[in-house]
RNA sequence: GCCGCGUUCGUCUAGGGGUCUAGGACGCCGGCCUUUCACGCCGGUAACACGGGUUCAAAUCCCGUACGCGGUACCA
Protein backbone atom coordinates (compact mmCIF):
# COMPACT_ATOMS: atom_id res chain seq x y z
CA UNK A 1 0.00 0.00 0.00
CA UNK A 2 1.06 3.17 -1.40
CA UNK A 3 2.33 5.03 2.07
CA UNK A 4 0.62 8.77 2.97
CA UNK A 5 2.28 10.60 5.84
CA UNK A 6 0.84 14.18 7.26
CA UNK A 7 2.19 16.63 9.38
CA UNK A 8 -0.47 18.30 10.55
CA UNK A 9 0.06 21.53 12.96
CA UNK A 10 -2.05 23.71 15.00
CA UNK A 11 -2.39 27.63 14.01
CA UNK A 12 -2.02 28.75 17.32
CA UNK A 13 1.47 29.85 16.81
CA UNK A 14 4.67 29.99 14.46
CA UNK A 15 5.83 27.07 13.22
CA UNK A 16 8.36 25.98 16.14
CA UNK A 17 11.78 24.39 15.63
CA UNK A 18 9.95 21.17 17.06
CA UNK A 19 7.26 21.25 15.12
CA UNK A 20 9.46 21.46 12.17
CA UNK A 21 11.76 18.38 13.24
CA UNK A 22 8.63 16.53 13.32
CA UNK A 23 7.62 17.85 9.76
CA UNK A 24 11.35 16.64 8.88
CA UNK A 25 10.80 13.17 9.84
CA UNK A 26 7.34 13.18 8.47
CA UNK A 27 8.67 14.08 4.85
CA UNK A 28 11.85 11.65 4.97
CA UNK A 29 9.75 9.44 5.82
CA UNK A 30 7.24 9.97 3.29
CA UNK A 31 9.90 10.27 0.40
CA UNK A 32 12.31 7.15 1.48
CA UNK A 33 8.98 5.05 0.74
CA UNK A 34 8.21 6.49 -2.15
CA UNK A 35 4.95 7.82 -0.66
CA UNK A 36 3.09 10.97 -0.09
CA UNK A 37 3.42 13.90 2.08
CA UNK A 38 0.40 15.84 3.11
CA UNK A 39 -0.40 19.29 5.20
CA UNK A 40 -3.10 19.63 7.53
CA UNK A 41 -3.60 22.48 9.39
CA UNK A 42 -5.84 21.77 12.54
CA UNK A 43 -7.41 24.68 13.29
CA UNK A 44 -10.17 23.75 15.43
CA UNK A 45 -9.23 25.73 18.28
CA UNK A 46 -10.81 29.07 17.61
CA UNK A 47 -9.72 30.89 21.11
CA UNK A 48 -6.19 30.72 20.64
CA UNK A 49 -6.27 31.21 16.37
CA UNK A 50 -4.02 32.82 15.16
CA UNK A 51 -4.39 34.33 11.66
CA UNK A 52 -0.76 34.37 10.11
CA UNK A 53 0.10 31.25 11.70
CA UNK A 54 -0.61 29.16 8.64
CA UNK A 55 1.48 31.44 6.47
CA UNK A 56 4.22 30.65 8.54
CA UNK A 57 3.95 27.39 9.15
CA UNK A 58 3.92 27.24 4.87
CA UNK A 59 6.83 29.88 4.78
CA UNK A 60 9.01 27.64 7.34
CA UNK A 61 8.57 24.57 5.58
CA UNK A 62 9.09 26.33 2.09
CA UNK A 63 12.39 27.43 3.51
CA UNK A 64 13.50 24.20 5.12
CA UNK A 65 12.95 22.83 1.58
CA UNK A 66 10.23 20.20 2.74
CA UNK A 67 7.58 20.54 0.07
CA UNK A 68 4.20 18.94 0.82
CA UNK A 69 2.23 17.12 -1.74
CA UNK A 70 -0.75 18.00 -0.51
CA UNK A 71 -1.96 20.93 1.16
CA UNK A 72 -4.34 24.14 1.48
CA UNK A 73 -1.95 25.93 -0.67
CA UNK A 74 -2.60 23.47 -3.14
CA UNK A 75 -6.63 22.97 -2.85
CA UNK A 76 -9.26 23.07 -0.71
CA UNK A 77 -10.24 20.52 2.18
CA UNK A 78 -7.12 20.61 3.71
CA UNK A 79 -7.80 22.61 6.96
CA UNK A 80 -10.29 21.16 9.46
CA UNK A 81 -12.24 24.33 9.98
CA UNK A 82 -14.02 23.29 6.30
CA UNK A 83 -14.58 19.92 7.12
CA UNK A 84 -16.90 20.15 10.50
CA UNK A 85 -20.03 18.70 8.49
CA UNK A 86 -18.29 15.30 8.24
CA UNK A 87 -16.41 15.44 11.98
CA UNK A 88 -20.35 16.27 13.23
CA UNK A 89 -21.72 12.97 11.08
CA UNK A 90 -19.10 10.54 12.22
CA UNK A 91 -19.97 11.81 15.84
CA UNK A 92 -23.62 11.20 15.45
CA UNK A 93 -22.58 7.97 14.18
CA UNK A 94 -20.70 6.99 17.07
CA UNK A 95 -23.62 8.21 19.30
CA UNK A 96 -26.09 5.85 17.67
CA UNK A 97 -23.36 2.89 17.95
CA UNK A 98 -23.59 4.02 21.51
CA UNK A 99 -19.81 4.42 21.39
CA UNK A 100 -20.03 7.69 22.39
CA UNK A 101 -22.80 10.13 24.86
CA UNK A 102 -23.75 13.55 25.18
CA UNK A 103 -22.88 15.21 28.56
CA UNK A 104 -24.28 18.18 30.23
CA UNK A 105 -21.65 19.22 32.56
CA UNK A 106 -20.84 22.77 33.50
CA UNK A 107 -17.52 23.79 33.11
CA UNK A 108 -17.44 24.42 37.04
CA UNK A 109 -18.81 20.90 37.86
CA UNK A 110 -15.92 19.97 35.93
CA UNK A 111 -13.95 21.64 37.97
CA UNK A 112 -15.27 20.54 41.14
CA UNK A 113 -14.27 16.90 39.80
CA UNK A 114 -11.17 18.02 38.46
CA UNK A 115 -10.30 19.50 41.66
CA UNK A 116 -11.29 16.32 43.67
CA UNK A 117 -8.32 14.42 41.57
CA UNK A 118 -11.37 12.55 39.35
CA UNK A 119 -10.92 12.32 35.73
CA UNK A 120 -14.20 12.07 33.24
CA UNK A 121 -13.83 7.85 32.95
CA UNK A 122 -15.85 4.88 33.57
CA UNK A 123 -15.41 5.37 37.26
CA UNK A 124 -16.83 8.40 37.63
CA UNK A 125 -19.08 8.90 34.53
CA UNK A 126 -22.26 7.97 36.97
CA UNK A 127 -21.92 10.72 39.04
CA UNK A 128 -21.89 13.47 36.83
CA UNK A 129 -24.65 14.71 34.28
CA UNK A 130 -24.90 13.07 31.03
CA UNK A 131 -27.01 10.20 29.15
CA UNK A 132 -26.01 7.78 31.25
CA UNK A 133 -27.54 9.38 34.30
CA UNK A 134 -30.39 11.81 33.02
CA UNK A 135 -33.64 9.70 31.98
CA UNK A 136 -33.22 9.18 28.50
CA UNK A 137 -36.37 11.55 27.93
CA UNK A 138 -34.69 14.35 29.58
CA UNK A 139 -31.53 13.42 27.17
CA UNK A 140 -33.68 13.79 24.56
CA UNK A 141 -35.97 16.82 25.77
CA UNK A 142 -32.09 18.71 26.34
CA UNK A 143 -30.81 17.56 22.95
CA UNK A 144 -34.03 18.65 20.95
CA UNK A 145 -34.14 22.12 23.16
CA UNK A 146 -30.60 22.36 21.71
CA UNK A 147 -28.90 22.27 25.07
CA UNK A 148 -25.09 22.96 25.28
CA UNK A 149 -23.85 20.09 25.10
CA UNK A 150 -20.55 17.79 24.53
CA UNK A 151 -20.22 14.64 22.66
CA UNK A 152 -17.99 12.23 24.86
CA UNK A 153 -16.14 9.41 24.08
CA UNK A 154 -17.07 5.94 25.78
CA UNK A 155 -14.35 4.45 26.88
CA UNK A 156 -14.95 0.56 28.12
CA UNK A 157 -14.69 0.26 31.88
CA UNK A 158 -12.06 -2.98 31.48
CA UNK A 159 -9.64 -4.26 29.35
CA UNK A 160 -6.71 -2.93 27.71
CA UNK A 161 -5.67 -1.38 24.58
CA UNK A 162 -2.07 -2.44 22.97
CA UNK A 163 -0.35 -1.21 19.96
CA UNK A 164 3.41 -0.95 18.86
CA UNK A 165 4.79 2.15 18.09
CA UNK A 166 7.22 2.31 15.23
CA UNK A 167 9.96 3.52 18.01
CA UNK A 168 8.38 3.20 21.30
CA UNK A 169 7.85 -0.92 20.88
CA UNK A 170 4.70 -2.68 22.14
CA UNK A 171 2.56 0.25 24.59
CA UNK A 172 -0.19 -0.68 26.47
CA UNK A 173 -2.56 0.79 28.53
CA UNK A 174 -5.43 0.13 30.91
CA UNK A 175 -8.69 1.08 29.61
CA UNK A 176 -9.72 2.47 32.83
CA UNK A 177 -6.90 5.19 33.27
CA UNK A 178 -8.19 6.50 29.91
CA UNK A 179 -10.64 9.33 30.50
CA UNK A 180 -14.28 10.01 28.27
CA UNK A 181 -12.11 11.84 25.51
CA UNK A 182 -14.78 14.96 24.25
CA UNK A 183 -15.42 14.67 21.24
CA UNK A 184 -17.43 17.17 19.86
CA UNK A 185 -17.30 20.67 21.95
CA UNK A 186 -20.59 22.48 23.31
CA UNK A 187 -19.82 25.08 20.02
CA UNK A 188 -19.98 21.92 17.39
CA UNK A 189 -16.45 21.88 17.04
CA UNK A 190 -14.49 18.31 16.76
CA UNK A 191 -11.43 18.48 19.10
CA UNK A 192 -8.10 17.35 18.09
CA UNK A 193 -8.89 13.75 18.85
CA UNK A 194 -11.80 13.22 16.88
CA UNK A 195 -11.26 15.17 13.87
CA UNK A 196 -7.20 13.76 13.53
CA UNK A 197 -8.90 10.15 13.81
CA UNK A 198 -11.46 10.89 11.38
CA UNK A 199 -9.12 12.96 8.95
CA UNK A 200 -6.52 10.47 8.91
CA UNK A 201 -8.61 7.68 7.70
CA UNK A 202 -10.29 9.82 5.33
CA UNK A 203 -6.93 10.79 3.79
CA UNK A 204 -5.86 7.40 3.59
CA UNK A 205 -2.65 8.29 6.06
CA UNK A 206 -0.71 5.09 6.49
CA UNK A 207 1.33 6.43 9.40
CA UNK A 208 0.87 8.31 12.03
CA UNK A 209 4.32 10.30 12.86
CA UNK A 210 4.33 13.41 15.55
CA UNK A 211 5.39 14.53 18.96
CA UNK A 212 5.91 11.96 21.85
CA UNK A 213 3.34 14.65 23.42
CA UNK A 214 0.76 12.56 22.01
CA UNK A 215 1.60 8.70 23.16
CA UNK A 216 -0.88 9.16 25.74
CA UNK A 217 -3.85 10.01 23.96
CA UNK A 218 -2.93 7.22 21.40
CA UNK A 219 -4.77 4.61 23.26
CA UNK A 220 -8.14 6.86 22.93
CA UNK A 221 -7.54 6.76 19.18
CA UNK A 222 -7.00 3.48 18.71
CA UNK A 223 -10.75 3.07 20.18
CA UNK A 224 -11.84 5.90 18.52
CA UNK A 225 -10.78 3.53 15.15
CA UNK A 226 -12.00 0.35 16.55
CA UNK A 227 -15.50 1.45 17.46
CA UNK A 228 -15.72 3.29 13.69
CA UNK A 229 -14.35 -0.18 11.96
CA UNK A 230 -11.55 1.61 10.37
CA UNK A 231 -8.40 0.15 10.01
CA UNK A 232 -5.89 2.23 12.14
CA UNK A 233 -2.35 3.37 10.89
CA UNK A 234 0.54 2.70 11.94
CA UNK A 235 1.95 4.89 14.78
CA UNK A 236 5.32 6.61 15.11
CA UNK A 237 5.66 9.22 18.32
CA UNK A 238 8.94 11.34 18.01
CA UNK A 239 10.69 12.06 21.26
CA UNK A 240 11.00 15.80 22.05
CA UNK A 241 13.56 18.13 21.76
CA UNK A 242 14.42 19.55 25.56
CA UNK A 243 16.58 22.59 25.93
CA UNK A 244 19.98 22.51 26.67
CA UNK A 245 19.74 22.15 30.42
CA UNK A 246 17.21 18.98 30.03
CA UNK A 247 13.82 21.02 30.56
CA UNK A 248 11.38 21.58 27.64
CA UNK A 249 12.51 23.85 25.45
CA UNK A 250 10.79 26.86 25.94
CA UNK A 251 10.48 30.34 24.49
CA UNK A 252 11.99 31.83 27.66
CA UNK A 253 14.65 29.64 28.40
CA UNK A 254 15.87 29.24 25.19
CA UNK A 255 16.14 32.99 23.70
CA UNK A 256 18.59 33.52 27.14
CA UNK A 257 20.35 30.97 25.44
CA UNK A 258 20.32 32.70 22.29
CA UNK A 259 18.25 29.13 20.71
CA UNK A 260 15.64 30.01 18.43
CA UNK A 261 12.35 28.51 19.08
CA UNK A 262 10.27 29.96 15.86
CA UNK A 263 11.84 28.71 12.53
CA UNK A 264 11.40 31.92 11.62
CA UNK A 265 13.88 32.87 13.75
CA UNK A 266 16.73 30.63 12.12
CA UNK A 267 17.42 33.16 9.44
CA UNK A 268 21.13 33.46 10.38
CA UNK A 269 21.56 29.75 9.51
CA UNK A 270 21.68 28.11 6.40
CA UNK A 271 18.22 26.08 5.63
CA UNK A 272 20.31 23.28 5.04
CA UNK A 273 22.40 23.13 8.43
CA UNK A 274 19.07 23.19 10.77
CA UNK A 275 17.78 20.08 8.40
CA UNK A 276 21.17 18.05 8.79
CA UNK A 277 21.20 18.95 12.72
CA UNK A 278 17.66 18.15 13.27
CA UNK A 279 17.74 14.99 11.69
CA UNK A 280 20.55 14.00 13.95
CA UNK A 281 18.92 14.78 16.85
CA UNK A 282 17.45 11.32 17.27
CA UNK A 283 18.06 9.67 14.25
CA UNK A 284 21.39 7.72 13.42
CA UNK A 285 22.34 6.20 9.97
CA UNK A 286 23.78 2.90 10.29
CA UNK A 287 26.74 4.75 8.94
CA UNK A 288 29.16 7.27 10.67
CA UNK A 289 28.35 9.75 8.14
CA UNK A 290 27.74 13.23 9.77
CA UNK A 291 27.02 15.67 7.32
CA UNK A 292 23.97 15.47 4.67
CA UNK A 293 21.99 17.36 2.14
CA UNK A 294 18.43 16.65 2.06
CA UNK A 295 18.48 14.83 -0.63
CA UNK A 296 20.77 12.03 0.77
CA UNK A 297 18.41 12.03 4.09
CA UNK A 298 16.11 11.34 1.87
CA UNK A 299 17.55 8.02 0.85
CA UNK A 300 18.59 6.51 4.05
CA UNK A 301 15.84 7.66 6.46
CA UNK A 302 14.51 5.40 8.52
CA UNK A 303 12.11 5.18 11.39
CA UNK A 304 13.15 2.17 13.11
CA UNK A 305 16.61 4.53 13.29
CA UNK A 306 14.88 6.93 15.45
CA UNK A 307 16.32 6.77 19.42
CA UNK A 308 13.17 6.40 21.51
CA UNK A 309 15.00 9.24 24.07
CA UNK A 310 14.62 12.42 23.85
CA UNK A 311 17.87 14.90 23.01
CA UNK A 312 19.06 17.92 24.46
CA UNK A 313 19.38 20.92 21.91
CA UNK A 314 22.68 22.12 21.38
CA UNK A 315 23.84 25.17 19.48
CA UNK A 316 27.76 24.30 19.01
CA UNK A 317 26.28 21.42 16.90
CA UNK A 318 24.33 23.38 15.09
CA UNK A 319 26.88 25.87 14.46
CA UNK A 320 29.68 22.99 13.15
CA UNK A 321 27.05 21.94 10.86
CA UNK A 322 26.38 25.46 9.86
CA UNK A 323 29.86 25.83 8.82
CA UNK A 324 30.02 22.29 7.36
CA UNK A 325 27.34 23.81 4.85
CA UNK A 326 28.55 27.20 3.87
CA UNK A 327 31.44 25.33 2.74
CA UNK A 328 29.58 22.80 0.45
CA UNK A 329 27.37 25.44 -0.58
CA UNK A 330 29.97 27.27 -2.63
CA UNK A 331 30.71 30.90 -2.77
CA UNK A 332 28.26 31.21 -5.42
CA UNK A 333 25.09 30.12 -3.39
CA UNK A 334 26.39 31.91 -0.21
CA UNK A 335 26.73 34.77 -2.31
CA UNK A 336 22.91 34.64 -3.35
CA UNK A 337 22.05 34.46 -0.31
CA UNK A 338 23.68 37.19 1.46
CA UNK A 339 23.75 40.05 -1.22
CA UNK A 340 20.56 41.56 -0.69
CA UNK A 341 20.86 41.66 3.70
CA UNK A 342 24.05 43.13 2.66
CA UNK A 343 23.43 45.61 0.19
CA UNK A 344 20.74 47.24 2.32
CA UNK A 345 23.14 47.36 5.20
CA UNK A 346 25.91 48.84 3.63
CA UNK A 347 24.48 50.43 -0.07
CA UNK A 348 25.37 48.89 -3.36
CA UNK A 349 27.93 45.51 -3.60
CA UNK A 350 30.13 44.79 -6.15
CA UNK A 351 28.92 41.04 -6.92
CA UNK A 352 32.57 40.34 -8.46
CA UNK A 353 34.16 41.82 -5.06
CA UNK A 354 31.80 40.03 -2.90
CA UNK A 355 32.41 36.87 -4.71
CA UNK A 356 36.12 37.48 -4.21
CA UNK A 357 35.69 38.23 -0.13
CA UNK A 358 33.85 34.79 0.07
CA UNK A 359 36.60 33.11 -1.50
CA UNK A 360 39.15 34.35 0.45
CA UNK A 361 37.12 34.34 3.62
CA UNK A 362 36.48 30.73 2.90
CA UNK A 363 36.15 28.07 5.47
CA UNK A 364 36.49 30.92 7.97
CA UNK A 365 32.48 32.17 7.59
CA UNK A 366 30.93 30.07 10.35
CA UNK A 367 28.01 32.25 9.94
CA UNK A 368 26.52 34.55 7.01
CA UNK A 369 26.30 37.58 10.04
CA UNK A 370 30.14 36.80 10.25
CA UNK A 371 30.25 38.91 7.11
CA UNK A 372 28.67 42.08 8.89
CA UNK A 373 30.70 41.23 12.50
CA UNK A 374 33.89 39.74 12.05
CA UNK A 375 34.40 40.58 8.54
CA UNK A 376 33.03 43.60 7.85
CA UNK A 377 36.43 45.27 7.88
CA UNK A 378 36.11 44.28 3.76
CA UNK A 379 33.37 46.64 3.37
CA UNK A 380 34.35 49.31 5.58
CA UNK A 381 37.26 50.96 6.85
CA UNK A 382 37.76 49.57 10.80
CA UNK A 383 36.50 52.12 13.21
CA UNK A 384 38.68 50.63 15.89
CA UNK A 385 42.08 48.27 16.36
CA UNK A 386 42.09 45.67 18.69
CA UNK A 387 43.63 46.60 21.75
CA UNK A 388 45.66 43.28 22.44
CA UNK A 389 46.27 43.30 18.60
CA UNK A 390 47.55 46.34 19.19
CA UNK A 391 49.52 46.17 22.01
CA UNK A 392 51.46 43.22 20.95
CA UNK A 393 51.88 43.95 17.23
CA UNK A 394 51.97 47.48 16.95
CA UNK A 395 55.88 48.21 17.87
CA UNK A 396 57.71 51.82 17.99
CA UNK A 397 58.67 51.27 14.35
CA UNK A 398 55.08 50.42 12.98
CA UNK A 399 54.16 53.46 12.23
CA UNK A 400 56.92 53.92 9.91
CA UNK A 401 56.87 50.90 8.52
CA UNK A 402 53.04 50.90 7.81
CA UNK A 403 53.72 54.26 6.04
CA UNK A 404 56.58 52.70 3.65
CA UNK A 405 54.61 49.80 2.96
CA UNK A 406 51.83 52.54 1.67
CA UNK A 407 53.89 54.37 -0.05
CA UNK A 408 55.14 50.92 -2.32
CA UNK A 409 51.92 50.13 -2.80
CA UNK A 410 51.29 53.55 -4.33
CA UNK A 411 54.01 52.95 -6.95
CA UNK A 412 53.05 49.03 -7.35
CA UNK A 413 52.06 48.08 -10.45
CA UNK A 414 49.09 46.04 -9.08
CA UNK A 415 47.26 43.84 -11.52
CA UNK A 416 43.72 44.39 -10.70
CA UNK A 417 41.24 41.65 -10.59
CA UNK A 418 38.86 41.96 -13.95
CA UNK A 419 36.10 43.32 -12.02
CA UNK A 420 33.67 41.49 -15.11
CA UNK A 421 35.23 38.08 -14.12
CA UNK A 422 34.58 37.23 -10.49
CA UNK A 423 37.13 33.79 -10.95
CA UNK A 424 39.07 35.93 -8.56
CA UNK A 425 42.75 35.15 -10.51
CA UNK A 426 44.48 37.10 -7.59
CA UNK A 427 47.03 35.11 -7.82
CA UNK A 428 49.25 38.24 -9.30
CA UNK A 429 48.54 40.80 -7.31
CA UNK A 430 49.36 38.12 -3.96
CA UNK A 431 52.89 38.10 -5.27
CA UNK A 432 53.51 41.89 -6.50
CA UNK A 433 52.35 42.39 -2.61
CA UNK A 434 54.17 40.00 -1.01
CA UNK A 435 57.47 40.59 -2.80
CA UNK A 436 57.21 44.55 -2.38
CA UNK A 437 56.58 43.23 1.89
CA UNK A 438 59.49 41.75 1.72
CA UNK A 439 61.64 44.10 -0.10
CA UNK A 440 61.30 46.71 2.23
CA UNK A 441 61.87 44.24 4.78
CA UNK A 442 65.37 43.40 3.32
CA UNK A 443 65.97 47.03 2.93
CA UNK A 444 65.27 47.73 6.30
CA UNK A 445 66.90 44.59 8.09
CA UNK A 446 64.09 43.50 9.57
CA UNK A 447 61.81 39.67 9.62
CA UNK A 448 59.05 40.57 7.34
CA UNK A 449 56.89 39.31 10.39
CA UNK A 450 57.74 42.78 11.62
CA UNK A 451 55.74 44.24 9.01
CA UNK A 452 52.80 42.01 8.41
CA UNK A 453 51.33 42.14 12.01
CA UNK A 454 51.21 46.09 11.67
CA UNK A 455 49.85 45.84 8.39
CA UNK A 456 47.26 43.26 8.94
CA UNK A 457 46.15 45.39 12.08
CA UNK A 458 45.64 48.77 10.07
CA UNK A 459 44.11 46.84 7.48
CA UNK A 460 41.84 44.92 8.88
CA UNK A 461 41.39 46.52 12.63
CA UNK A 462 42.02 42.18 13.51
CA UNK A 463 45.18 40.00 13.78
CA UNK A 464 43.05 37.07 12.70
CA UNK A 465 42.19 36.47 9.07
CA UNK A 466 42.95 35.21 5.76
CA UNK A 467 46.13 35.29 4.59
CA UNK A 468 47.54 38.84 4.69
CA UNK A 469 48.33 39.08 1.15
CA UNK A 470 45.41 37.58 -0.29
CA UNK A 471 43.17 39.83 1.82
CA UNK A 472 45.10 43.27 0.60
CA UNK A 473 44.96 41.77 -3.11
CA UNK A 474 41.12 41.46 -2.13
CA UNK A 475 40.69 44.66 -0.83
CA UNK A 476 42.16 46.45 -3.60
CA UNK A 477 45.07 49.65 -3.58
CA UNK A 478 42.76 52.56 -2.61
CA UNK A 479 41.25 51.22 0.64
CA UNK A 480 44.87 49.63 1.63
CA UNK A 481 46.83 52.71 1.19
CA UNK A 482 44.16 54.77 2.35
CA UNK A 483 44.02 52.63 6.07
CA UNK A 484 47.40 52.02 6.44
CA UNK A 485 47.73 55.86 6.46
CA UNK A 486 45.11 56.63 8.61
CA UNK A 487 46.36 53.38 11.39
CA UNK A 488 49.74 55.12 11.47
CA UNK A 489 47.65 58.64 12.08
CA UNK A 490 45.87 57.10 14.77
CA UNK A 491 47.87 54.48 16.42
CA UNK A 492 50.77 57.10 15.94
CA UNK A 493 54.40 55.93 17.03
C1' G B 1 -0.95 11.85 43.02
C1' C B 2 -2.14 8.68 38.88
C1' C B 3 -0.94 6.81 33.79
C1' G B 4 2.72 6.28 29.89
C1' C B 5 7.64 6.63 27.99
C1' G B 6 12.74 7.03 28.77
C1' U B 7 18.04 6.57 31.16
C1' U B 8 25.82 4.86 27.46
C1' C B 9 31.32 10.47 27.75
C1' G B 10 29.29 17.76 29.32
C1' U B 11 26.04 17.15 24.50
C1' C B 12 24.23 14.07 20.02
C1' U B 13 24.87 9.01 19.64
C1' A B 14 26.99 3.51 18.05
C1' G B 15 26.15 -0.94 20.42
C1' G B 16 20.84 -5.28 21.49
C1' G B 17 24.37 -11.56 25.71
C1' G B 18 30.99 -13.07 24.70
C1' U B 19 34.43 -9.30 19.18
C1' C B 20 33.49 -3.48 24.85
C1' U B 21 40.49 -2.60 28.43
C1' A B 22 32.64 0.59 25.17
C1' G B 23 33.32 3.22 18.92
C1' G B 24 32.17 8.05 16.25
C1' A B 25 30.80 13.34 16.26
C1' C B 26 30.36 18.31 18.77
C1' G B 27 32.74 20.83 22.79
C1' C B 28 37.14 21.20 25.71
C1' C B 29 42.75 20.50 26.32
C1' G B 30 47.61 19.55 24.05
C1' G B 31 50.77 19.11 19.49
C1' C B 32 51.90 19.55 14.13
C1' C B 33 51.04 22.77 9.93
C1' U B 34 51.12 28.34 9.40
C1' U B 35 55.32 34.65 10.77
C1' U B 36 47.78 35.74 12.04
C1' C B 37 43.14 33.17 12.29
C1' A B 38 40.53 29.17 10.40
C1' C B 39 40.83 24.46 7.87
C1' G B 40 43.45 19.92 8.04
C1' C B 41 46.25 16.17 10.62
C1' C B 42 47.97 13.72 15.30
C1' G B 43 47.07 12.96 20.46
C1' G B 44 44.31 13.62 25.15
C1' U B 45 39.95 14.28 28.55
C1' A B 46 35.36 11.92 29.45
C1' A B 47 30.02 7.46 29.90
C1' C B 48 27.05 1.93 30.38
C1' A B 49 21.96 5.89 36.77
C1' C B 50 21.63 2.52 41.25
C1' G B 51 20.29 -2.27 43.50
C1' G B 52 18.81 -7.12 42.85
C1' G B 53 18.18 -11.30 39.72
C1' U B 54 18.79 -14.79 35.02
C1' U B 55 23.39 -16.76 32.67
C1' C B 56 29.59 -20.04 32.16
C1' A B 57 29.22 -14.77 30.48
C1' A B 58 25.07 -8.56 30.88
C1' A B 59 26.07 -1.88 28.60
C1' U B 60 22.96 -5.58 26.24
C1' C B 61 17.50 -9.90 29.18
C1' C B 62 13.99 -9.58 33.83
C1' C B 63 12.38 -7.04 38.46
C1' G B 64 12.71 -2.95 41.73
C1' U B 65 14.43 2.03 43.04
C1' A B 66 15.99 6.82 41.64
C1' C B 67 15.89 10.53 38.23
C1' G B 68 14.08 12.87 33.62
C1' C B 69 10.27 13.81 30.04
C1' G B 70 5.18 13.59 28.47
C1' G B 71 -0.04 13.21 29.63
C1' U B 72 -3.77 13.86 33.20
C1' A B 73 -8.27 20.77 29.31
C1' C B 74 -15.01 21.96 25.89
C1' C B 75 -5.49 23.23 23.78
C1' A B 76 -3.31 21.05 20.22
Amino acid sequence: MAVRVRFAPSPTGYLHIGGLRTALFCYLFARRMGGTFVLRIEDTDRARFVADAEDDITAGLAWAGLDPDEGPHLGPGYRQSERTALYRSIAQRLLRSGHAYAAFDTPEALQAMRDRGETYSGATRRAMCNAFTLPQAEVEQRLAAGTPHVVRLHVPEDGEVTFTDIVKGPVTFAADSLDDQILLKSDGQPTYHLANVVDDHAMGITHVIRGEEWLSSAPKHMLLYQALGWEPPRMAHLPLILSPGGGKLSKRSATRLGIPVNVRDYQSYEPEAVINFLALLGWHPSTEQEVFTLDELKATFSLERVAPSPARFDLDKLRWFNQKHLIQLGTARVAARVRSELESALGPIDPAYLHRVLVVVGERLMRRQDLFTRFAYFFQDPESYDPRGVKKRWKADAKDLVLAYADALEALAWPEADAQSPATDLKGAEGALEHALRNLAAMRGIGAGRIIHPVRLATSGTTAGPSLFAMLAVLGRERCVRRLRRAAAVLGP
